[in-house]
DNA sequence: TATGAATGAGACTTCATTCAT
DNA sequence: TATGAATGAAGTCTCATTCAT
């Protein structure tokens, strides 16, 4: 009757969705997204199959919603909000930033390497993974242009491309990478 | 009359077992693997569907086929067959291989990436994946530790890192990514 | 609008799970145990095909299941839960009582003797089987041994091979086997 | 050029004919009709499989064929050819005769149970099966009629019953059968 | 006569999705 | 909101049979 029983149905309806996505997302990531069925998510985070299309349009709304949550919580690290340059200190900041994001949540990076693998699922995110992209692109090419490189597009590619070879090495094999020793040669190369 | 001899049944066998290996290594890329039907296989190749299970056990066969022929021409070229040292000119050469190679079957290195974000797949490659992977490493690894680097294994393990970030991005989007610039610059920093 | 209650779920299932098995009886019986398919049990049971898969995880886990069920039916009549010797009378009734059984269900005998035919489908089956026969040959044997009978073991399986005759003729042709002629012929023989 | 090329073409298709149809009954009997390819035949045999079809319409024919090449054998141990009676020692000469029979091709009973077992099949050998039952229930029928039997008839057919149990239990489990002991009883019986 | 590549119908099975309750 | 029985399209795979050689 008061608001409040309005909210904490909201809150419940906020709950459960996060669940089946978390749940979703770690059996996509161990056994792959194909292999993964509805069935197989529902019993996991112990609810009916039904009950996940009260919250999801489809399987494929599932992928979709997880991998765009992911692109918002990372769009927000490559926000500026700045002069438009960098100091040696904010690219050191932001490598570290990326390596500390990327081994906070390993499977949505599984996820994100997975889905370029799995073209019919990329049309779904592709807007938002572009927007992403260039965001961070620009933020890099704009480093380097100020720091005076010779080519700051190549520059910012190719760092984007050390990156995503990272990730996925980290994602692959967590447990052999050695993460740190990584990081520190990349700010050298870098800063 | 006659029945054909064993060398024409042979011959027919082999040319029939790569046609549809060229076909479905296509179409995995393209589409995906769980995505590519067998009968999208069998259209493509202009087969029917029955014949394709008088070359291969079952689908999985066929990708795990196609991944340890991709292993098999790999480990040629990784091996060295030399001294033991890498000169500056021998790294150049084999930096500028590695692109060639990438780029001469981009198909292949789609699916050489989506084996991994397809842990089922993954397990019926590892053996052939971990020969790859220990080889070309530890050729990388020699090679530093003659140059004088701190930490070779490390050292090996980030230029692996990025020629991975970088089959990445050529297999996602190879028009724009600026090959020559970058191969440029991975050059300049290791040679 | 609120769901089923558990009881409701388990009564579905129960009925669901044995329309199958019994559709499923009488079209082995009737057709054959290859030449049925999936579909036409669905079909004459008025269900979808993927329906018998929520119920029965393959084609050989229904036949098993009749076949046990059945089994499980037939070692019942079978427990003596006696003093260990048999009388006359309980002989004559213990025949009589075979005869009953064959008849009420003669599509299930008809299975019976197929899983012997069917190698394969023996297997399944296997333990339950021996148990059955050696819990009626025990009793068998007993009675002719309190009989004094020259070689009581001989003779029960004698009797079990005339019992099986039997029924093979009663399965393959009931309408024009003389069973009562038959029936009274063996307890003449026996008692 | 000469007729006896003529008769050794003949005889090779005969041994060739031949050949098939042991193959086919061994396995027919180990592994089950319908789980027994054609491929499986042809590879026992140590041919090819298309050369099966140059002496068989289609895998029915040839289960048909040895079916009634096996009716055709025991039609000649049940042709009377004599004065319309039979003696005591006729009948246990019979018995005798029958047990050899079954013993000494088992794979062939084995094979004689399963075409009822398999509705489909057993119409394609169901005239020659009718004759061979006619004929060899007439003959015992008689025998019991001469002897005075009050009902020869149904006695007949639970003779017929007795030793299709016994062949079944025979084809079942021949190693464990006490062939001798139960043949004994069966002429004890009888005689 | 003999081969085995090739076909295609049809089998079993899975699973995203719907819907009555 | 929540359940799970039910559907049906689509997938993988088998195999009797044909046919060019």
């Amino acid at each position: 009757m008061s608001p409040r029983t309005v909210q904490q149905y909201e809150e419940i309806r906020e709950n459960k969705r996060n669940l089946i996505m978390e749940t979703a997302l770690e059996l996509f990531a161990c056994e792959g997204y194909y292999t993964t069925s509805i069935s197989a998510i529902a019993k996991k985070a112990g609810i009916s199959k039904g009950l996940i299309y009260n919250y999801f349009e489809s399987k494929e709304d599932i992928i979709k919603s997880i991998m765009l949550k992911g692109f918002n919580d990372l769009l927000n690290v490559f926000d500026p909000d700045k002069d438009g340059t960098l100091t040696k200190e904010e690219i050191r900041y932001f490598i570290e930033n990326i390596f500390t994001i990327m081994y906070s949540d390993l499977h949505f990076w599984k996820l994100y390497f997975m889905v370029f693998m799995q073209p019919l699922v990329l049309g779904l995110v592709e807007q938002q993974f572009h927007e992403l992209i260039h965001r961070s692109l620009g933020m890099m090419e704009n480093y380097f242009r100020v720091r005076g490189y010779k080519d700051p597009e190549s520059e910012a590619i190719l760092l984007g491309a050390i990156l995503d070879g990272i990730g996925f090495h980290l994602v692959m094999d967590p447990e052999n990478f050695p993460v740190d020793k990584i990081k520190g040669r990349i700010i050298e190369i870098y800063c």
